[in-house]
DNA sequence: CGAGACGTTGAACATAATCAATGAGAGTGG
DNA sequence: CCACTCTCATTGATTATGTTCAACGTCTCG
């Protein structure tokens, strides 16, 4: 099963999805794996499509966001290197996917993927508590746009970004997408996302390296007022 | 295998989620089925006790909600006859329930419950179906808290039980929560709920009966303010 | 009938949106 | 290399929306 074909096992543990996999299982799963590269702008899913296919986040940045008729939009999450992108139950994906910059991913048949699911309980556990992760997290958003002001908004963004980029930097968070972007995830305009960042700099939580690297200068402070408790 | 003890199968009905079971599987269902009743008032889950149970929705309406340690609460859903809750990935429950009246609910043990889904494929499809479906509502609900005005997000209110209710009554809304309740699951202060009331009465989309009773006036225009489209 | 909880309405205030102008940075072509 | 332009971000002034505080209604249940 260890055939040479196999591709280096590491890519692999980019998720936590594929988590304590055995040499057979990565084989299968490698088997129906493909790759795919993305430029910064360039559309992955197109909302209302037929969901087709599992993707992995290699390296990257990515953004899921729902369009309206009516033109409004609301971004639903921004992805990184390892999450895993439309592991949907419904048969169309209801958002679409656009890459920041360039990302690279893993994909994998959905029905393909599914089946082995079943098949590997481990990998069944991790789907399960991924996704529960996903729903959690949706969660959280959901009581920062009804509960919060919106520079406790921006915290909550600040936070969360900092979390999955614990270790790529020092203290310096980098902000890839553009205001407007920040301003639809939280439920806001740009200029009050603007005065937000204003605000916490003010209040001494925050430096403004340049509009799209943030140096956090007092976590705790910024911890508190992004937390959901 | 339709042994005596088998209670009548209409019960399980009640939900999607035993949608085109045989007969043998509902026996395996009801094993492990037990009944629960509760009070207005009354609370199902404690926030971030250990997830034990699934529970459906025989009748009756539940409310489940978030709580902050800053006292702030976020009401993530309104359950009525045919939801199920608790089915979480996690293994804590993140939110409480309570009950809005008089409820009767069947209880499966979630662990014997997720060895089920497991062993039926029917099951496990309608379970995928539900949970997509769950994760769908709340993705209206962030676009509505996110993106839409308070009168807006009543009639996302209004729509949504509307559709939950269809066939219950004619056209008359039972708004069984208190105007708390509302302006928690919108972000709103009660204050600006009531208003929204009178706006959308004013509007002539809506007449409010009495402060639990709403009458709907014009549905196509009520929805096109719900849509999240 | 009275008490208490819940809901509505009004007035003042706060927050965020809108409209408008300015500023900063990246890329282009002279 | 330096203007020039274009896009994106910031800041200010004004307006709109929603919150807060307060008073008044209404309904229910003894």
């Amino acid at each position: 099963m260890n055939s040479p074909v196999l591709k280096p096992p590491e890519t692999f543990f980019h998720s936590k999805l594929f988590r304590g996999l055995g040499n057979e299982e990565l084989a299968e799963l490698t088997a129906i794996c493909q790759r795919k590269r993305l430029s910064a702008g360039d559309k992955l899913i197109e909302q209302h499509s037929a969901a087709q296919n599992v993707y992995v986040v290699v390296s990257g940045t990515l953004m899921i966001e729902r369009l309206s008729r009516s033109g409004r939009r609301q971004v639903i999450a921004f992805s990184y290197s390892g999450d895993y992108i439309g592991f949907t139950n419904t048969e169309e994906y209801e958002y679409s996917v656009v890459a920041l910059r360039e990302t690279e991913l893993q994909v994998f048949p959905r029905r393909d993927f599914l089946t082995l699911v079943d098949r590997f309980s481990t990998l069944k556990t991790n789907a399960r508590q991924i996704g529960g992760n996903v729903l959690a997290q949706t969660l959280d958003q959901l009581f920062a746009l009804g509960q919060k002001k919106a520079h406790e908004r921006l915290c909550f963004l600040l936070a969360q970004i900092s979390r999955r980029q614990c270790g790529t930097q020092n203290a310096d968070i980098e902000l890839i997408m553009s205001r407007q972007d920040i301003a639809d995830y939280l439920g806001l305009t740009i200029e009050t996302v603007s005065r937000a960042f204003a605000r916490l700099k003010t209040m001494q939580l925050i430096e403004i390296v340049s509009a799209h690297r943030i140096r956090v200068l007092d976590r705790s402070v910024l911890e508190e007022l992004a937390s959901v408790n």
